[in-house]
DNA sequence: ATTTTTAGCGTACACTTGTACGCCAGAAAT
DNA sequence: ATTTCTGGCGTACAAGTGTACGCTAAAAAT
């Protein structure tokens, strides 16, 4: 019966992803991680490590990967909102914030890898972040029809502004979450709104 | 002759601070970094370290309050200079954008405190960003004549696009740090002109 | 039925880390 | 002149790290 070995390779591989995951915390980041730990918690050997990823590194990657991917299928899912609901800024934030709780530790290492020790890593998050940015400015683009580069400068400021209040709202409370958001979403239609001015300003010029 | 021991404790201080600023780096962060490491680069023993620091930490807040302090005074010097040429954008960039260069260290470790591990870190660099905010902040509600709170939330966003373009820039050439800057710039007016705007549509409602 | 492959284990090794302890020389205080 | 204080050193230790190596059992291939 062929599979069998595959199959239980992969589970415990699963368990070494989770292993990583469930470590990653406000008080202990990726660069602190040790490959023993992980292995402990994953519940085998540290030297059965090496059978599933080269590094802790190669495992770090697919952390980024997963939780870029997560992120990316919740946009997906925003967007379909927005079909619906119309107000774009209100509900990809409420979305957003959504993924912020119910993947804490997928979004904390993205954060993490953003502002890491290592290239790949910030590679990484750093395509994970222009991905949006595109989304976002070709929706912008259409919606306003106006050149892509302006659209893109407005969704880059706004992917921005959106990532760091996450960063900024992850270890606080749900009351204190609100003050942020709301203010985030202020903050948003600043842009969208200085666009309409700016962008005559531009053109005259 | 006192003051002869308390100048060469001084000194060696000075050496820690030094070596551990020069430790700092794209890819060695403040928290791969060790005790022994630090005391081997400033040229004393490892155990010496305690005699000025009880931590690493402890040397830790005294290089995010130097980097701090240096970069208000940047600030200071910058309303200086918008008094004498007038746009606040530019100026405000520009002086930015040099403090990257020539105090490359000092600003990674805001960055790297900002989205670190320690709570007190966390917590110094973002008052350190409050100090920006609010000083932005006070500047735009009288150059707006609008409320506080109104230009708080400019102020804000602002600050924190100002930031991140820095946490870019900061591994790039030359000539990419312009593209970023250039964008910048325009995404601060977006901000500034969209206020003008929503200002009215908010108090309309 | 026999051979090959491989996920996982245990042992072992060379390092690095933080820090406790006691000593010393020289500055400072008496 | 004598004592106290203290910045710095060396030794030592326990703990943790990554990983090389060889083994085993069981799945897969022959």
């Amino acid at each position: 019966m062929p599979g069998v070995r595959a199959q239980q390779k992969e589970k415990t591989r699963r368990a070494l992803i989770q292993a990583a995951f469930k470590q990653l915390s406000a008080n202990h980041d990726f660069s602190n991680l040790s490959l023993r730990e992980v292995a402990r918690e994953a519940g085998i050997a540290p030297t059965s490590f090496y059978r599933h990823f080269k590094d802790l590194d190669e495992l770090g990657l697919t952390l980024v990967d997963e939780a870029g991917l997560l992120l990316r299928q919740l946009m997906r899912s925003a967007r379909q909102r927005i079909a619906l609901e119309g107000s774009v800024i209100n509900t990809s934030i409420e979305t957003f914030m959504d993924f912020l709780t119910t993947h804490e530790s997928e979004f904390r290492i993205l954060l993490q890898a953003r502002s890491g020790t290592s290239d790949d890593f910030r590679a990484a998050v750093s395509r994970e972040i222009m991905h949006f940015i595109a989304e976002l400015s070709d929706y912008i683009s259409q919606s306003q029809k106006c050149s892509h580069d302006f659209a893109f400068i407005q969704a880059e400021a706004m992917v921005k502004l959106v990532f760091n209040a996450g960063a900024e709202v992850i270890d606080m409370a749900e009351e204190q979450r609100r003050l942020v958001a709301d203010r985030l979403a202020i903050q948003l239609r600043l842009i969208t709104n200085g666009a309409a001015v700016t962008i005559k300003q531009l053109s005259a010029s």
